[in-house]
DNA sequence: GATTGTGAAGAGGTTCACAGCG
DNA sequence: CGCTGTGAACCTCTTCACAATC
């Protein structure tokens, strides 16, 4: 636990991570579950760069926030570093998720099998609307959002995911709120206001079309 | 078309768009059509920032990349910086764009509201699979890889969406690269290689969650 | 008086380069 | 000899602060 080195003058005795390296630790993960079926075994910093198109530096800096994973003329147990990532991230556990809205990107997700794969599971599903309460959605049958609030407290969900219209996403994410959920991916075309402690990632899908088109039209 | 300013020292004819900036530009068109639905003209940058969540200077900086667009004591004009942006970023004109892969994911995208509001045009789709070509998905006929390349080409379609399995992925986009596709929406868990002169962007849902929990691991 | 546009200062992130280890 | 871990240099992005403008 101590791990005060005498030799830096700068003082960060909480394990502050920057920003842009947790945004690539899943990106590595992904690559290295894909080395692990695959059979390899060690990997070395020049590698995982190239698989992921950034400079072998970079890697080693952004693994050498966590501690010491490597072996110098070796490289990187693959396994090792799979669970140790995993840990760092929280992927080591099993998290309870819940879905409000079941249009056409709900029921995508509803059935898409990344999520369980990463440890994702979908606890419960919601809808507003009588022509969907009630029916099945997979192996999950849609609630009404009057049993939001109880549901989510007895299945101890923590993540939302909100595949609303715009126009009602925001009282959405507030009922989230209420609930106790901390963490929402939002699909909506909003910036969602929230209370601290709740944190949120947006997914819009224009804008990541306008991101393509951005560079093709310069 | 002249627009030298003789007083910065700066050499730059090239207008470089820091990447940072264009990320951020389609989120200011859609607060900017937000408040321009609800009949707003004029908005500062304070207030532009508050909806975003971020700094007023950086709004401010990041609108001064591409010419002058405010007036100094009131503020930017809504509807002429929605204009502005839109042919920053190329939203000026209809994108005829292809969809590869016809599962969950490639089902919602096709049915996506979003998509056609924002000038993207799905103007084919295709799977590989006999039990879904013939089919309609849409207004649209599902049709087979075979007439992949020739029908790009004659619709003039210069983005492609992958939504097929990750293994099938790589060879879907060496098929758009092919066939002269210049950007591409990646859904699929892979690193896509691809030539020089085609962008990707990628969309994986595994990792927009393990945003989430690193964030409420920690 | 309010608000922009922009140099200059400050943070934050990336690459370099090399000592030290296996 | 190959490769990691890491200070130092470098670069990019963000914030500050204020003159210029409406």
């Amino acid at each position: 636990m101590k791990k005060k080195q005498k030799k830096t003058g700068k003082r960060r005795d909480k394990a502050e991570v920057p920003k842009a390296v947790s945004s690539r630790l899943s990106f590595y993960l992904r690559e290295l579950e894909i080395l692990k079926m695959l059979g390899t075994e060690t990997i070395s910093s020049q590698h995982l760069a190239a698989l992921l198109d950034i400079s072998s530096s970079q890697v080693r800096k952004d693994l050498g926030h966590f501690g010491q994973f490597g072996f110098p003329g070796l490289g990187y147990g693959v396994e090792r570093l799979i669970t140790s990532i995993k840990k760092i991230i929280g992927r080591d556990k099993v998290w309870q998720v819940c879905l409000v809205g079941c249009g056409n990107v709900g029921s995508a997700l509803i059935h898409y099998k990344g999520f369980a794969a990463s440890g994702f599971h979908i606890a419960a599903v919601f809808d507003n609307s009588h022509k969907k309460t009630g029916k099945k959605a997979g192996r999950l049958s849609i609630l009404p959002m009057s049993e939001f609030e109880p549901v989510v407290k007895k299945k101890r969900i923590t993540i939302g995911v909100i595949s609303v219209p715009a126009s009602a996403a925001q009282d959405v994410a507030d009922g989230m709120a209420m609930a106790g959920i901390k963490g929402i991916l939002n699909f909506a075309r909003v910036t969602l206001k929230v209370p601290a402690g709740v944190k949120v990632v947006g997914v819009d899908l224009a804008v990541q079309m306008e991101q393509l088109i951005f560079h093709l039209s310069n």
